[in-house]
DNA sequence: TTTGACTCTGCACTATGGTGCAGGGTGGAG
DNA sequence: CTCCACCCTGCACCATAGTGCAGAGTCAAA
């Protein structure tokens, strides 16, 4: 089995080394394996371990989240769990999505409507923020 | 024209009093007035201003671009500034919303393929993240 | 006058996901 | 043997947008 340091390792799995530290102070990675120098060691698993830390976040999975995915793993979790995980990030992205363009298509509308000529006075874009309906602040 | 002080304008604006010294402190609000105590004072301008701050806020534009918002106002800016600070924002939406989306794609493709039974040896969701292209990091 | 609510400054701390650096030790090529 | 690249630890720091707190001073009602 192959013996990488953690610059080999870094590089193979397109991470900074300071970011490999990291993650096994966050408990991402086990403890590696030390050289007598105290240099850590790792195998291609590793590599591979990195890798799916570096995809599950493209998917937008926090680092905890991922923690829990790789202790799954580790403890031979179920199917079942790992369902049920990705279906509460899934349900998080579709009610950022809906969020996201309420505000993408309430900014659109202020943007169609300025001219983007003349002065600021009367502009439809600053105007519109300011004529947002604000909820329940005026009493006290 | 009526004073208030800071617990007076945080709570008229929707905002938490140390809120309101962050943004004086950023320079989204000019330096109060003080009363001879040292009080900071405020008028009603003060509380459309953090109003407008909020607005903007969530419309997704950070505080850096919500200055920059304010200070184009105050200078007499024109339109056309606004609207391409406007029309950054919503490019800047849109291409999120299309990562975002083709994001939620993956997942939900996964977690539709994903039985949900058994152990996680096969599971499409594990393999689905360790599965996906990666660009370019073997080589070296 | 006393009490309680409010405000002041300055500083530390929160979460997230790292990055950078100082001051050392190690490994291998020339 | 020297040189450089690499590695170690521990710590501070980045952005973002605030929040919290200590210790002191102020204001207003009872």
């Amino acid at each position: 089995m192959q013996t990488l340091t953690i610059g080999k390792v870094a590089k193979q799995a397109g991470v900074g080394i300071d970011t490999v530290r990291f993650y096994e102070r966050e408990g991402l990675l086990p403890e590696a394996r030390r050289a007598e120098s105290g240099y850590r060691l790792y195998s291609l698993d590793d590599v591979d371990r990195l890798r799916f830390i570096r995809r599950a976040k493209t998917l937008g999975f926090s680092l905890e989240e991922i923690a829990e995915l790789l202790r799954l793993n580790a403890a031979e979790g179920s199917r079942s769990d790992v369902k049920h995980l990705a279906q509460r990030r899934l349900a998080d992205l579709d009610r950022k999505l809906g969020e996201l363009t309420a505000i993408r298509d309430a900014l659109a509308t202020l943007v169609r409507r300025c001219s983007g000529q003349g002065s600021l006075k009367g502009c439809p874009i600053i105007e519109g923020v300011l004529a947002q309906d604000t909820p329940s602040y005026r009493e006290h």
